[in-house]
This record gives C-alpha cells, sequence and structure tokens, in this order.
DNA sequence: AGCACGCCGACT
DNA sequence: GTCGGCGTGCTC
C-alpha cells in the first residue's frame, strides 16, 4: 500500500527547506526509523519523523519514493525524537539539520546494505563476571548526599570541593541504578576528551563485573568507525554507561536512567559552532523528558546553576535544582593557602618575581613538584620593532601573530598563517626586533635559566617541562608528558590552563598563576567567574597528597598588580558562596544572565559594512514585530566582534536580551522569517546565525 | 550544505 | 575546439 511519510533530511535552517519533507513508501515505518532518501541529485540519510505530512500533497511537486530503509535496528524512541525537536527550536536550527548532526557521521554516507553488513559483524557481548569490585569507603558527606540522591529525583547539583569525592558519589550512584533496574544506562559526560582516559579507566576498573562491551566512550577524537559502534552499543542498550563530552548527550539511549555532568561550569559543554547548544542545559531537558536523575556537580557551579539551586524563599519560584554539598576534602588535604605578590612593587616587566622564585627554590630543595599558570601559548604574544614601530599584525586577522621560538615562527592563532621569523623588521630593515609580553615557552626558558643552580639530588639539572597546546599536538603526547610528571620526572610545569583541569598531580606542593589579570578588568561579564573557577580548580591541583600538605602547607600564589581585588580575596577563604553572591547581585543590578536571557545574531562578510547592515536591517524588522510594551525585550545595535576579523573575513554581532526565556525564544522563532527574507537583499553577508545563551558577549 | 546548471579564460 | 573557474538556484 502507497503511503505519505515525513522524513528529516541533512538541510541547514537557512536553506530554505526547514520542516520535514514529505516521501512516499510501501512499507509501514515508523517514526524514528532511519532511510535513504533522494534529495535532488543525492542520495541522503533521512530520519522518519512522528509529524504527519502538513495536507496530502496533491499536485505541487511528484512525491519521490524511499530509497531503501535501515532495517535491523529498533527505530529511535519517540523520547530522543521529541529531544531533538526542542532542542532544534530552542537553538534555532532546522530539526534535520540537528538530527542529522546527533547520528554518528560514518551512518550518515552508508547504505542500506552496508548498514546490514555493519550489524552482522558487531561484536558479541563480553561475558560478565559475578566478581565486583571493591569500593573504597565513603565519607559521612558523600554519604548524606547518596541518601539525598536517593530520596527524590532531582534534578541535583553538587557542590563539591576539588578533591571532595565527587567521582565517587557519581560513581555510587551509577552503581546504585544499574543494580536497581536490569536494563538501565547511565550517561557520563565531561568537558574535554583530554579527561576521559583516566575516568574511563577508573568507570571500566569500578564496573569490570558488566564486562567490557557494558562501557563505550563517545567523544570527536574518535574514528568514525569507533564512533559508530559506541552509538549502536548505546542505541542497542549493550552499552550500560556511556561516558564522553558535549556530543553524548544526544546519543540514544533507550533506557537512560541517570545523566551525571561533571565538572558541569565548564564552557566546553557549550558547543561553539554549527548548532550552538549546551550540553549542560540539554541535560537537564532530557532527564525531565525521560524520567532519569540529573546530577550536575562542580567545585565552582556556573552561576547560572548557583541561582537555580538557591534556598527556596516564600511566595518566590521555587528553586529548580536541589543543592549538595560536600565541603570537606578526603583524607582531610588541606586547601592551599593563597599568596598575592603585589607587582607594583616589583622591577617593571618583572615575569617572575624574586619572592616567587624563593618560594619555588625552597619548594623544589624538598623534592616537591611546582605547577606554573599562564594562560598564553608561545613565546611571546607580539614580536615588535623599537625602531619604527612595526608589529606582527597577522595579515588576514585582526590579531597579532606570536612568535614561536622552538621553530622559529610567527604563527596566527586564529586563522594557523605561520611563517619563518624575520630576521629583520619587514618595515625598516632593522636587524633588532624584540619580543613584547610573554607565553609558556618563555617562561619555560627563563626558570630554566634563573634556577639553573638547584639540582635534583642525583646532582642532575632541574626539570622543566611544559604542557600546552603546542607541546601536545601529536597524538598520545599530553599522556606521556603527564606520566612523567607522576612519576615525579619533572620538577616543574609550566602550562596553560588545560593542566588546570582534573589531573591529580601528587606531589605539586605550589601552584603559580603568573598573570590572571586579564580577566580582572574585561568587558565580558562573565570573566571574574571564569578566573575565579579557574583559579580554585589550579589550587586544587596542590596538596592532593595529604601528607605532603599536612607536613609543608600548600600554596598557591598569584602574581598580580590588583591584589585587593574581591576575586582574590574570596579566593583566599576559598569561599565560592561568597563570591557567587557577590557576582550573583552585580548580575541581578545589571539585568544580566542569569536574571535575564541572551542571545546573539552574528553575521560574517567580506566587510564590516555589510555584516553590520545587515544585522542593523534585522534589527529594524525585528522591532517592527515587537508589541508596543515589546515584554522588556531590547535589541541591541550592532558591533563588531572582539575578534572583528578572522582568515579575511569581517564579522559582525548583535544582542538580543529579554528578561523572559519564554517571550524571547517567541521572538527569535518569528525573526527567522525576516532573516530569510533579508538574505536576498544582502547578498554580500556569508553567513548568520544565532546563538541562544551566548557564552561570550 | 551539496550538487547541478551556466556562462567566460587557458590548454590538449 | 574542450576543461574548469565559481556565481546562482533548487532540493519532497
Amino acid at each position: 500500500m502507497r503511503r505519505e511519510i515525513s522524513v528529516l533530511v541533512p538541510t541547514p535552517a537557512y536553506s530554505r527547506l526547514t520542516g520535514p519533507l514529505t516521501y512516499e513508501t510501501q512499507e509501514d515505518l515508523q517514526p524514528g526509523c532511519l532511510v535513504r532518501v533522494p534529495l535532488g541529485q543525492r542520495d541522503t540519510l533521512g530520519l522518519v519523523w512522528p509529524q504527519a505530512p502538513e495536507q496530502p500533497a496533491t499536485s505541487a511537486h511528484a512525491l519521490k519514493a524511499i530509497h531503501s530503509v535501515l532495517h535491523g535496528i529498533p527505530p529511535l524512541s519517540a523520547h530522543w525524537l521529541k529531544l531533538i525537536d526542542f532542542a532544534a527550536h530552542y537553538y534555532q536550527r532546522s530539526a534535520g539539520e540537528f538530527a542529522m548532526a546527533c547520528l554518528p557521521p560514518s551512518l550518515r554516507d552508508m547504505t542500506a546494505l552496508q548498514f546490514e553488513r555493519k550489524l552482522s559483524r558487531l561484536k558479541p557481548l563480553a561475558p560478565v563476571s559475578a566478581e565486583k569490585a571493591l569500593q573504597p569507603p565513603l565519607t559521612p558527606e558523600q554519604t548524606q548526599v547518596l541518601a539525598q540522591l536517593a530520596q527524590h529525583s532531582g534534578p541535583f547539583l553538587l557542590h563539591g570541593n576539588t578533591g571532595s569525592g565527587k567521582t565517587e558519589v557519581y560513581l555510587r550512584r551509577a552503581a546504585r541504578m544499574l543494580e536497581d533496574t536490569p536494563q538501565a544506562q547511565v550517561l557520563l559526560l565531561v568537558p574535554e576528551i583530554n579527561l576521559t582516559p583516566q575516568l574511563e579507566a577508573r568507570v571500566r576498573q569500578r564496573f569490570a563485573h558488566l564486562g567490557e562491551t557494558a562501557i563505550v566512550a563517545m567523544h570527536s577524537a574518535m574514528t568514525p568507525a569507533q564512533r559508530l559502534n559506541s552509538w549502536l552499543a548505546a542505541h542497542l542498550g549493550t552499552a550500560r554507561i556511556v561516558l564522553g563530552t558535549r556530543l553524548a548527550v544526544l546519543a540514544s539511549m533507550p533506557e537512560l536512567k541517570l545523566i551525571v555532568v561533571d565538572e558541569e561550569h565548564d564552557p566546553s559543554y557549550k558547543q561553539q559552532e554549527g548548532a550552538r547548544y549546551s550540553a549542560r542545559d540539554l541535560a537537564v531537558y532530557r532527564g525531565q523528558l525521560e524520567g532519569a536523575q540529573v546530577l550536575l556537580g562542580s567545585a565552582t557551579p556556573s552561576l547560572e546553576s548557583w541561582h537555580h539551586s538557591r534556598a527556596a524563599v516564600e511566595g518566590q519560584p521555587a528553586p529548580r535544582y536541589t543543592r549538595l554539598s560536600m565541603p570537606s576534602r578526603v583524607g582531610d588535604g588541606a586547601l592551599p593557602m593563597l599568596r598575592r605578590v603585589d607587582m607594583n612593587n616589583q622591577p617593571r616587566k618583572t615575569l617572575l618575581s624574586a619572592p616567587l622564585l624563593a618560594a619555588m627554590r625552597e619548594r623544589l630543595g624538598r623534592q616537591e613538584q611546582v605547577l606554573v599558570l599562564l594562560n598564553r601559548r608561545g613565546y611571546a604574544p607580539v614580536l615588535h620593532c623599537a625602531e619604527c614601530g612595526w608589529k606582527s599584525e597577522c595579515p588576514h586577522c585582526s590579531a597579532y601573530r606570536v612568535f614561536h621560538k622552538g621553530d622559529r615562527t610567527l604563527r596566527c592563532h586564529h586563522c594557523s598563517l605561520t611563517q619563518a621569523v624575520p630576521r629583520a623588521c619587514p618595515a625598516c630593515g632593522n636587524q633588532d626586533i624584540g619580543v613584547l609580553g610573554h607565553g609558556t615557552e618563555k617562561v619555560e626558558e627563563s626558570l630554566a635559566e634563573l634556577l639553573a643552580d638547584v639540582k635534583r639530588p642525583d646532582g642532575s639539572p632541574l626539570r622543566v617541562a611544559r604542557i600546552d597546546a603546542d607541546s601536545t599536538r601529536l597524538k598520545g603526547e599530553l599522556v606521556k608528558q603527564l606520566a612523567q610528571v607522576h612519576d615525579g620526572e619533572v620538577d616543574i610545569l609550566v602550562g596553560t590552563q588545560m593542566v588546570a583541569k582534573g589531573h591529580d598531580f601528587r606531589r605539586v606542593s605550589l601552584v603559580v598563576a603568573l598573570n590572571p589579570d586579564g580577566a580582572l578588568f574585561s568587558a565580558d561579564f562573565r570573566a571574574p567567574e571564569r578566573l575565579f573557577s579557574l583559579l580554585l580548580q589550579a589550587a586544587g591541583r596542590a596538596g592532593r597528597d595529604a601528607q605532603l600538605g599536612a607536613a609543608q602547607g600548600c600554596e598557591m600564589w598569584v602574581q598580580t598588580f590588583h591584589p585587593t581585588h574581591p576575586v582574590f580575596e574570596f579566593l583566599k577563604r576559598h569561599d565560592f558562596a561568597g563570591f557567587a553572591a557577590q557576582q550573583l547581585l552585580e548580575r541581578e543590578q545589571a539585568g544580566l544572565p542569569p536574571f535575564s536571557f541572551q542571545a546573539l545574531l552574528r553575521a560574517e562578510a567580506r566587510t564590516q559594512q555589510a555584516a553590520q547592515d545587515f544585522l542593523n536591517a534585522a534589527k529594524a524588522l525585528g522591532e517592527a514585530r515587537l508589541p508596543a510594551d515589546a515584554g522588556g525585550l531590547s535589541v541591541y545595535p550592532a558591533v563588531p566582534m572582539s575578534m572583528q576579523r578572522v582568515a579575511n573575513v569581517e564579522r559582525a554581532q548583535m544582542l538580543v536580551e529579554s528578561p523572559s526565556r519564554k517571550y524571547l525564544q517567541q521572538f527569535l522563532a518569528a525573526w527567522q522569517d525576516d532573516l530569510q527574507q533579508l538574505r536576498t537583499q544582502h547578498k554580500a553577508v556569508l553567513r548568520w546565525a544565532i546563538d541562544v545563551d551566548p557564552l561570550a558577549i
């Protein structure tokens, strides 16, 4: 029997094909079935969509028939389809684009036959063993938190200091869920791929009794074949635990019972291109949709989550999350003491102050390790000619090219333009060109020079290592270098913020932030929040070894020109709650998130003018739609982005702000029509996109 | 986005 | 005389 069905195909929102397309089929296909369909000249993956074709297509155009059906797996669940539908609407993308982006890439170009073969070659389930791994004893706080998790459904925000044993809570809760429900699945989200291998090892060890096929990883660095395997395992239910980065929040998991979002404040949970979704926010929605428990965890929660878990107040709407706290460190390791070096009292252009070097010598003399943080890779951020004022500007971007001494190159960190360092000034020929500022390479070099007289116990020179995006470009390099730190082969570790996250350095007793001032007076209202989080997290790297901590006292040193800044005062007391209260008060007074809701319209064009013209035209059309009272929603004028030009493309953006999330959503949805219309008049605009709940403005 | 069609410069 | 540059337009 011939019938008509709706099918989602990979069509971006700006391709004028937004909704599902209608195809003919002979079979009775359930929503959620995967099919191959003709689209123009190509043959593409499609997803059968629940919504019926709008009107029985009579004459508009002849319908095409579905090519084939990917048989052999159950259709994607109604819950999953609803999740895609919600996310596509909320983030202003087409459902087709969103759905296809959530499926493993190799599935998108696989014929029905290839798929069938793939399924027939799936690995058999690994045998389960009766033997369960030993569980470490719980602290009273962990016991208390687990009791609360067992009592109600959540969502929960677990505020636990670094070293308070949050991971153990995740694992215990997961174990409980998996035991209680025979088919249950657990989703464990982490912000970075860097963090998955060690957590994966811990999870595999703890849940070894489930068999090794019961635990799968999901992140973008996996090969297409691995990703398909993980996806199938999750969809078929053979994977009981899925461990992954933000993209895993959209994995098909029919028996999902628990979602853990570790380090929930981390900006990596927000996708920064394509469909700009927040995996943390979708996790909360998904939990509610599927009746799964959601547990967000962090030592420095996002102010959004902190606010959502505030104490209930009579007459106010009930908070959305339940807050759980674990203030103590396992094994009573002390949190490091904060020491500030006032750089106003140091000689000009000091990179490493004398008191800091003295403190480092003392630590190194006791065979303790030092961690030095500087959020700038390369040797120096700018090359400069004192004679004519030339600077190493990138010809394609509004940024300086960074001097990398290792391979003697000038590199643009935005468009990747790489050139050999000029011997003389390209503008005036002056032989004597110098550097401005300092990067990790320079700190590594300076430390080796300044501490050349310090010897290790065996008389060999001090070892200074550097870990940043450059030193870990090669696969496996990060793991190798971290292992060297663990094994005590390294005395001083210099790195960007990538070393501040999650790694457990047992012998580090001194953590140093060389130059955090940039974030204190940034135009970005979230900069203090990020700085506080980074410094507290970095501080948490020290003193994990209770013996070491108790014996010598761990320290965090900060070199700053603003030692009395409130951020440092709160940091000194390890007072996240105080910091959050102060920040939230400022945000409330300024009408900023979480007390308002924002979206950005971004445009890219050959010229800044063309980009802004498009945005301002969109503003005019959008404002014409607003009712007289406008619900407090405002559309700000177009401005150049802070990185105005990248790879010769000019970028501009425009902020939309509203006290009501619902009203913002309605406005954005209606605005899409205006934007579509403007396409024809603004051909100079290369692309545009809406970013809902943007993290950086 | 893909992938066609379409109309102008350097090659077997 | 073709191969191919990427501008415009469509995909149930």
